[in-house]
DNA sequence: GCATTTCCTGGAAACGTTTCCATACTTTGT
DNA sequence: ACAAAGTATGGAAACGTTTCCAGGAAATGC
């Protein structure tokens, strides 16, 4: 007697061969759903499946038929809300077309990165699902370029690879447009590193209507964080201190924008008043704060969905799987009333 | 010529033992780390390895050795940012063990829950973790009982599993009080549905301090929201127009507070004079609302990485593995100033 | 110096599917 | 009525590991 508890053993395909009294194949031809079987048959086998309660052992299943039904899907935090809602989406589509999604969070870590993939690798999974990254990882994206795996981006550009991205850098030629339009010309730029993608494009839109305005760029204004609300606090303090302080802030950052207010009311300031301000994302404290904070967004969920479904049509091969060239899904500013012109210094 | 390119053959065990010149299990001994492998063998094994670049197939590995190295994971929604700081917390550990997370997201279908029940047992995943979800789906928690595979809830009540759970009970308790020791006597309570373990707490914890404080329950201020800000929005704004409008609010659900929120100022009440607030997580919007709204939380990493280390625990087969009583994790109740006596009537 | 144990290694049988091939039986075309 | 083509089934060989078993070499006990 073992201290183990004999787990009683799962039935086999074999099993419900013998239950029916037919052969192997046949179990399997059937549970396929290939051509070339008779009703009868399919009644006798159906019928013992589900007395015996078989259910196929999908790593044999992918050991021969070596297809493992599984999508790996990278993304540095899965508590950005941004990503989770995205995952969201495209986790819909795949549970859809039958597949389970495998997620891994790297933590902006190369060495976490590099393992997930050996992870993909190992367990041969069908398809990759990329989400925002650091560019500088190329040691990451020359891995991934041996992978010889139907792979989709989001929002990060990988050689090679199709990506589905919203127009960072129209969204902020937009907003930046506007706050210049409004008259400012000390424009605060808050973002996450230039190294990932959304938030290259944006400064990017950024640089572009200040040359359209012929307005130089002050590069003191450009505030890279690279986390979340704590550092835009001090920065943003350090700012608005400072002597010729901005007079207006886009923040695209999650959680940045709670930072800027922090800042805002540790210096005595307000918005639209003193300053104005334009965040990412169109989130709950955006839309409630007192005054309303003007916001860029897009639609998530479809981000998501969309990515997915590239990813699977790849996967099943279709000829148009060549094209890489990436989809762009617009944005969207939605007005409210964080912005008012200057006051005259 | 076939249309598919010819992968270029991945190396196998067979050979790497070839390169080597051993044989195939001494192979599968040194990658495994068993004893009694001479070190001249080990680096004859190792350097075929790396200069064939083999990896291991894991699906041939699950076969034999009947440990997929995977956990589900089981949510009714991702995108949950309550669920999505837990599970990333979870996964930081099971990474660390060396487990990959399968996701999905049932979105309260019991279809989909039995589905993915499923595809663990197909997958012979190694444990299951399982988030806040209905009660009432007792076929899935049938099905559960027979899967003979170490579980663990978080914040759900399933025979037989051991669970993770804030106090939410305690939380209830200390919010009610508090709102009642201000003077409070009719105390809106939005909550999500009942069937959900959070829910029915966090309600009990409610009735009881009423009943310390011989108040009746009104019945009608208990209000069940099925969906997020939206329906909470329309049930405000009745609750606020109708007769005997409450003097406070509590809402329990994520997203519910900005409905509450635009509930009071489409009828042009404000916090804390005409009504008094309490919500439910340390989120943006209660932080940085003015003035402040007092909010209920917990530690949700810590949380997601406890759950974790039990099934990790669990699924090593420790000893103690047995015992299945919950574990609590405490409430924190954040006071801030949306919280107010009530005005003379 | 011989019997016993311990250490290292190789051979081969699983694990549970899918898929190729062969075969017996039908149908179709002429 | 006979060849050819098609349909339904079974047998057996993969797929790539791990693990059991056996056996030779080395170390240990007397």
């Amino acid at each position: 007697m073992s201290l183990r508890q004999a787990q009683p053993a799962r039935p086999t395909i074999r099993d419900v061969a013998a239950q029916a009294g037919v052969s192997v194949s046949s179990v399997s031809r059937v549970l396929n759903g290939e051509p070339h079987t008779s009703p009868e048959l399919h009644a006798r086998i159906m019928r013992a499946v589900t007395r015996l309660r078989f259910e196929p052992h999908s790593a044999a299943q992918a050991l021969r038929s070596r297809e493992s039904k599984t999508i790996g899907c990278m993304v540095s935090d899965l508590s950005n809300p941004l990503y989770s809602e995205m995952i969201n989406g495209a986790e819909e589509e795949f549970q859809r077309a039958g597949y389970v999604l495998m997620l891994a969070a790297t933590r902006h870590e190369e060495d976490r990165e590099t393992a997930f993939v050996s992870a993909v690798r190992r367990r041969r999974m069908d398809g990759l699902l990329l989400f925002a990254g650091d560019n500088a990882h190329t040691d990451f994206t020359g891995a991934l370029a041996n992978l010889e795996l139907p792979c989709v981006a989001i929002d990060r550009e990988v050689p090679g690879v199709p990506s589905v991205r919203a127009d960072h850098r129209g969204g902020g030629l937009e907003i930046t447009r506007y706050l210049i339009g409004l008259g400012h010309r000390r424009i605060a730029l808050l973002t996450a590193r230039a190294a990932l993608l959304p938030s290259s494009e944006r400064l990017a839109g950024y640089r572009q209507a200040h040359a359209e305005a012929k307005l130089e760029v002050d590069p003191d204004l450009i505030r890279p964080q690279t986390q979340g609300s704590s550092i835009a606090f001090s920065d943003v303090c350090q700012l608005l201190r400072g002597p010729n302080r901005p007079t207006a802030i886009i923040t695209l950052g999650t959680h940045m924008l709670a930072g800027v207010m922090d800042a805002l009311s540790s210096t005595g300031l307000r918005y639209p008043d003193d300053v104005s301000l334009v965040c990412i994302g169109d989130t709950d404290l955006a839309r409630h704060a007192t005054p309303g904070i003007s916001a860029l967004t897009w639609d998530l969920d479809q981000m998501g969905r969309v990515a997915a479904n590239i990813l699977l049509e790849r996967i099943r091969g279709g000829d148009e799987a060549r094209k890489i060239r990436p989809v762009y899904l617009p944005t969207r500013f939605i007005l409210r009333h964080s912005g008012a012109k200057p006051r005259a210094p």
